[in-house]
DNA sequence: TATGAATGAGAGTTCATTCAT
DNA sequence: CATGAATGAACTCTCATTCAT
C-alpha cells in the first residue's frame, strides 16, 4: 500500500516537479544561448560553450531545440514577443495617439534596458537576407514584426483620424518611427553610453513627433 | 625605325597593361566577394566560392589580400568611401539645407540601385558589437560613419541657422535622418520591391522633412 | 539474484570500462603518432594519417591533444621519462661506478630495441633550435636531460672517489658517455644491423671506459 | 668601330663576367638558404624568403637548383665536402695519431666557429630516415661520412700500429670520436657558450684520448 | 636569363550533430 | 531523460612549383 500509495502519488508530483525542471532547463538554456548569441554573433557561438553556461551538456541542448539554428529562433521569438506585446499594451494605453507612440517607445527602451543581453541580437536580426533562422522561423518573425508595423500604422491612422498627426501614408510614417527608434538605439550603443537607453526615449519620440522643418 | 619604335614603346605599353589587368583582377575579387558576403553575410561566404566566382585560385586572394577579413574590410571600405563622398556632395549641392538632405537620400539610393549586392552587407554593417573586421578597418569604418553623420549634422545647423529648421539638438535629428533612410530601405527589400528604391527616395526625404505631428 | 547482482555491478564496472577505453584510445594516439612522427618526421606526418593508423577520426586527437605540437610533447615527453627512469635504476645499481654505466647503456639500449618507433624521435630530439615543441614541454624536455646528465655525472664524481676513474671535469665525462653512445645507435641504424641494440651495448660501454690511448 | 669594339669585346669579356656573375648569384642563394635552414630547418624556410635574403626571385632559384630539396642538398654537401677536406688534412698532419685526431677536432671546430650559421643543418642530417634529400645527395652524403669515418678509423689503425692507442676495434673508437665531438658541440649550443666552439676543442680531444676508466 | 603572379593541393583546426551508455 | 565522446565535413591559410612575359 505505501509503496502503491508512493508510487501512484509520485505520479502526481512528479510531472509538475518533472516539468517545472524541465521549464527551468529550458529557460536557462534559452538565456545562456541568448549571452552567447548578444556576445559574438550567431557563428561565434558554439553549442558547447552554451551548454557549459547553461550547466547542462552538449547532448542536453538537442533535447529541447532541434539545432542550433531552432535554439537562435527561440531566443529571439521568444522576446521579440514580449516586445510584440508591450508594443501592443504601449500603443493602446492612451486615447492620444502621440502619447501612445511615446509610451511605445519608452516601453521598448526599458525593455532592453532589462534584456541588455538581448539587444545585439535584435539589432541583428533586423537583416533581412541572411538569416540563419529556419525558414518557419524566419516566417512567424516577420509576422511579428509586421504586426508591429500595423499597430504604429492604426495608431497613427488613429492620430491622423483625431487631427493630431498630418495626413499622408501612415505605413511611411510607422517605418519612419521604428527607423529612428532603432537608430537612436544604435547611436546610444555606439557612443558607450553609460545611463539608461530609457533616458533617450523621449528624445526619440520628440525626434519623429517634431519633425525637422518648419511647416 | 618603325619597329623599333614599336619595341620600345611596349615596354611602355607593358607595365600600363600589367597594372589594368592586376587591378582587373582585384575588382574581380572585390566583386565576387560583394556578391558572396551579400548572399551568405561573412561566415557562410567561403574564400573557395569567392575565388571560384573571381575565376581565380584560392591562393590569388592571398596576393592581394591578407586574409578573409582584410577582404572583408576592403569590400566594405572602397563602397562606404564612395557613399561618404556622394554625401559630402549632396549635402553641399544647395543653398537650401531641405533640398540638400533631399539629394542625400536621391544620392544614396540611386548607389544602392547601382550596387544591389552591396546592400546586404550595408546593413549588417551597422551592427555594433560582432564584426569581423579588422581593428583598423574598424576604426576607419567608424571615422567614415561619424563624418557622415557630422556632414548630416551640419547641413541641419545650417538649416536651422538658415530657418529652414527648428531649432533643437542637431545630433539627433541627423540620427532620425539616417534610420528614417535605413529603415525605408530594409522595408523596400523585405517587401521585395521590384521597382527601384530610388523611387523611395522622395518619400524618405517627406517623411523626415515633415514629421509626423501637427503643429 | 545473479542477475540483479549483475546489473547493480555493472554501473560499478562501467566507469573502470570508460576509463580503459579512454586511456586505450589515448595509447592508440600516442601510438600511431610515434608511427608517423618517426616515419617522416614531425612535419611530413600528417593528423590525417595518425587518425586513420589509430582508427580514430581527427577531430577525436583533439579530444586528447591541444594540437599537433602538444601531441608531438606527449610523445616526446611519455617516452623521455620512462628513458630518464631507467637511467636513474641503473645508475644506482650497484656500488661500482663502470658497472653502473654499463648498465645504464644496456637498458637504454633495450628500451630502444623494444620501441623501434621512437629511435627516429629520440635522435631528432637533440636538435636544439628548431624544435616544434611547445614551450613549456621543451622545458620540460630540457629538464628531464638535464637531469639525465646530471645523474651520469654523478656517478662519475662517485668512480672518481672510489678510485674507479680518472680525475677530471665530470660534466665533460657525462657529455662524452652521452655522445658515445648516441653516436653507435646512429651508426647501428645507419648499418641497418639486424641484429638488436642491445648487442651492441657492451661495445659503447667499453669503448667508453676504455678510451683509446695508452696511458 | 667604338660600337663594334664594344660589341666583340663584351662577348670576350661576357663569358667570365656572366659566369662570374652567375656564380655570385649561386653563392648568394646558398648562402640565404643556409641561413634559411639553419634558423628554422627545412619546412619552416620559405623559398620566398630565401630569395627574398638573396636578392632574387623566386623563379629564379630554380634556374640554378631543382627543387628545395635540391638546394637543401647543395647547401649541406659543400659544406660537407669542405669539412671532409679538413678532416683529410687534420688526419695526415702530424705522424702522432693522437696528435691528428687533436688538429681533427680544432679543424672541425674552428670550421663551425667560421659557419655558424651551417651548425644546425649540421647537426639535423645526422639523422637517418627522415632527410628531405634526394636519394642521390644522401648517397653522396652519405659517402662523406663514411669517408670522414674511414680516415678516422684508418688514423686509429695508424696509432694502434705505433703503440699509441690500445688495440680493439678502430671503427669503435671512430663512431666514438665522432660522438664525443658531436655531443660537446650540443653541448655548447645548449649552454649558449658567448666563447668560441675552439676553445672546447682540447676538452674534446681530451676526454676521447684520456677515457674515463683507470687502467 | 630573370621575373614574380598565379596556382592548387594539402595542411591544421573547429564545431554542429549523433548516439551508445 | 541526460550525457559527452566521437565524428568528419568544411573551413582558412601556406607555399613549392610553374610559366607567360
Amino acid at each position: 500500500m505505501a509503496i502503491q500509495f508512493m508510487n501512484t502519488n509520485s505520479p502526481v508530483q512528479s510531472p509538475s516537479f518533472r516539468q517545472r525542471e524541465k521549464d527551468g532547463r529550458r529557460q536557462r538554456i534559452l538565456s545562456a544561448a541568448e549571452a552567447a548569441f548578444s556576445a559574438g554573433g550567431y557563428h561565434k557561438a558554439s553549442l558547447a560553450a552554451i551548454a557549459r553556461e547553461a550547466g547542462l551538456a552538449v547532448g542536453t541542448l538537442y533535447l529541447y531545440f532541434a539545432d542550433k539554428a531552432d535554439l537562435y529562433g527561440h531566443v529571439i521569438l521568444e522576446k521579440m514577443k514580449q516586445i510584440a506585446v508591450r508594443f501592443e499594451e504601449a500603443l493602446t494605453s492612451s486615447e492620444s495617439a502621440p502619447e501612445c507612440l511615446r509610451a511605445a517607445v519608452h516601453s521598448q527602451f526599458a525593455f532592453h534596458d532589462a534584456n541588455p543581453n538581448f539587444l545585439e541580437i535584435f539589432l541583428h536580426q533586423h537583416q533581412v537576407r541572411t538569416s540563419p533562422l529556419h525558414p518557419q522561423h524566419w516566417e512567424e518573425l516577420e509576422t511579428l514584426k509586421r504586426r508591429i508595423l500595423v499597430l504604429i500604422e492604426e495608431c497613427i491612422v488613429h492620430g491622423q483620424q483625431r487631427g493630431e498627426f498630418k495626413p499622408g501614408d501612415p505605413r511611411l510614417y510607422a517605418v519612419a518611427f521604428l527607423g529612428v527608434t532603432l537608430q537612436i538605439i544604435r547611436q546610444w550603443i555606439r557612443e558607450q553610453s553609460s545611463g539608461r537607453l530609457s533616458d533617450s526615449a523621449d528624445f526619440a519620440a520628440d525626434v519623429f513627433l517634431g519633425g525637422a522643418q518648419f511647416r
